[in-house]
Parts: structure tokens; sequence; C-alpha cells
DNA sequence: CAGGGCGTCCGGCTGC
DNA sequence: TGCAGCCGGACGCCCT
């Protein structure tokens, strides 16, 4: 599941692999993965581009090319680029091929076929909901105690599901809040409204903690990620809870458990992470 | 009405 | 060995 850290990697891996490349021609083989344009007008538009640079907002990627034109491309569950010579045998899953001038294929493969691409103008990204809908970047200025503070007031839902919310804060994932949540000793079915000042400054001191730390690192290698370079991250070693339901927790020793939140599979340690009153997860023969 | 929560899309994998 | 059911990011919709 690449969240911010594994998009960071998949950008840089990309800046590199496509800079200055040239698109000869698309092959669309799975038409559901293009959201827009249409699949013949997304072809006709691609021949020719060449790309700028790569960027990335949120786990959106934004590859930008040197007629004004954005492929905003979202990985969702198991999205991935490579790139393969022209010839060798395409793999399983492939739904787009990008023809590159100089012989290599860029190439979109995508097992649950939940990612998505969108080709618009640069002045037309106001236009894709989910990205002009995007909170700040976690690892920039406007993501700060008070802005946290102001966005979570009031707010009955669990911490856990705020967090997740792509418009309070960008790129975060199940991975990243429950890693957060532990760092910051804030159980996550805890209801947002309700953590006082400190916690929260708290709360978004770690979270840039252990997004800068993966960033940093990569990413975490679950579900076999890799970038387009084929490379894996390096952050999976370095998860605290996510992943180690049953093993002792490195803090205190008791057993990470796993339950249940906003519909997510939840590692808490309950006793870093004391559980609020009528909180699902709390001990009694719970966990895995 | 705001806001929380759940169903939907998919197929590899788990577990019975 | 066979197969129903689980899982999840974002979004649409339903319910309170």
């Amino acid at each position: 599941m690449p969240e911010l850290p594994e998009v960071e990697h998949v950008r840089q891996s990309l800046e590199v692999l496509l800079k200055g490349q040239t698109v000869e021609r698309v092959e669309v083989r799975l038409a559901r993965i293009i959201r827009y344009p249409d699949v013949a007008e997304f072809c006709e538009r691609m021949a020719g581009k060449r790309v700028q640079r790569v960027g990335r907002r949120g786990k959106y990627l934004l590859i930008e090319w040197d007629d004004d034109e954005v492929l905003v491309s979202h990985l969702r569950m198991e999205g991935r680029y490579g790139i393969a010579e022209s010839g060798t045998p395409v793999e399983p899953h492939t739904h787009v091929i990008f023809y590159l001038k100089n012989g290599q294929e860029l190439r979109y493969r995508d097992v649950r076929q939940f990612g998505t691409m969108d080709l618009v103008k640069q002045n037309e990204l106001s236009r894709l909901e989910g990205l002009y809908t995007l909170g700040p970047e976690p690892l920039e200025d406007g993501f700060h105690a008070n802005y946290l503070l102001q966005a979570i007031k009031g707010r009955k839902a669990p911490i856990k599901a705020v967090l997740l919310d792509q418009r309070v804060i960008a790129g975060l994932g199940n991975i990243y809040v429950d890693e957060a949540l532990f760092r910051a000793g804030v159980h996550p079915e805890r209801l947002a409204g309700k953590l006082v000042r400190k916690e929260v400054a708290r709360l978004v001191d770690l979270i840039r903690e252990v997004i800068g730390e993966a960033v940093e690192a990569g990413g975490s290698s679950v579900k076999s990620y890799v970038n387009g370079f084929g490379e894996p991250g390096n952050f999976q070693t370095s998860l605290r809870v996510y992943g180690r339901a049953g093993e002792p927790c490195l803090q205190c020793g008791k057993a990470i458990v796993k339950g249940r939140v906003a519909g997510r599979g939840t590692h808490v340690c309950l006793h870093c992470q004391p559980a609020p009153r009528g909180a699902a997860i709390r001990g009694r023969g719970l966990k895995r």
C-alpha cells in the first residue's frame, strides 16, 4: 500500500528514469485505469509528450509534460511503475504501456486495478476532486499543532479515522497512522476532538518524525512494493506495531494487539496506548 | 444538515 | 484439494 514515503520513493525513481524522455505512443490495456479523458483521447494527447519533471502531492504522482499537461497517477493499493526494454515479455497485470522514443517502455502494473490516471492541463488540476481537497503535506510548514488542533476540533470520529482522511492531512495511510499513534502513545480509538493540545502537538511531531524517517529509508516494502527501479524500501524493519500482532512491544514488552478501527486493521500496544472507555480494542483475548 | 460509517471496486491469499 | 471470504484507498451513498 503505497503511502507518502513509498510514492515519494517512486517519484524520485521516475524523475531519474524519465527526465527528458519522450513518449512515442501509449497502449491502454485496461480502460478503467484511465479516468479522464476517454482512452482514445488519452492516447492521442499522450503521443509526442516529453517529460518535464515528476512531482508528488499526497499519494498522487504528478508527471508533468513539456506542453503544460500533467498526468495525475494514483497507485491506490498495488499500482507500480517499471521500466523495461522493448520486446521483453510483458508482466501480468500490466494495464498501461508508455512506449518511449529511446526504445524503453514505462509499464504500469496493478493487480487490484484500483489505480487511476487523469490527464489534465496544469490549470485544470483544481478540477480533480481528491487532489485539490488534499490537506497539508506532513513535512511542510502548513502542518503544525495549531492547524491539526483546528482541523480536529469537535470531531467525534476516532483519531485514526481523522488521520486517514486525506483532507485533514495528505499522504498518511494505514501503516503510518498506526506507527505515528504508537509513537505518540495515543490509542487509535480516542475521539479526535478530545485530544488535548499537548497530545496534538506531540502527534504532529511524531507524524513528521515517522514520515521523515520512512522517506529517508525509501518507504516500507510490505506487499512487495518496489519503486521504478524495482528496488524495495527499507523501512519495514523499522515498523514498531504494524504487522507485529502478537509480538512484544519494543518499548514495554507487552504483546501488540490487532483489532479494527475505522474499518481498518489496527495495531496497538495497550500498555503504551491506553484504551479509552468503550474502546473495542482493549486486551481481553483480542489479538492477531 | 453535518458528519460518521459502510458498500463498492478487484484478485491474491488465508483458513476452514 | 477446493473455495468462500477477507482486505484495503478513495469515493458515493445512506443513516443518524
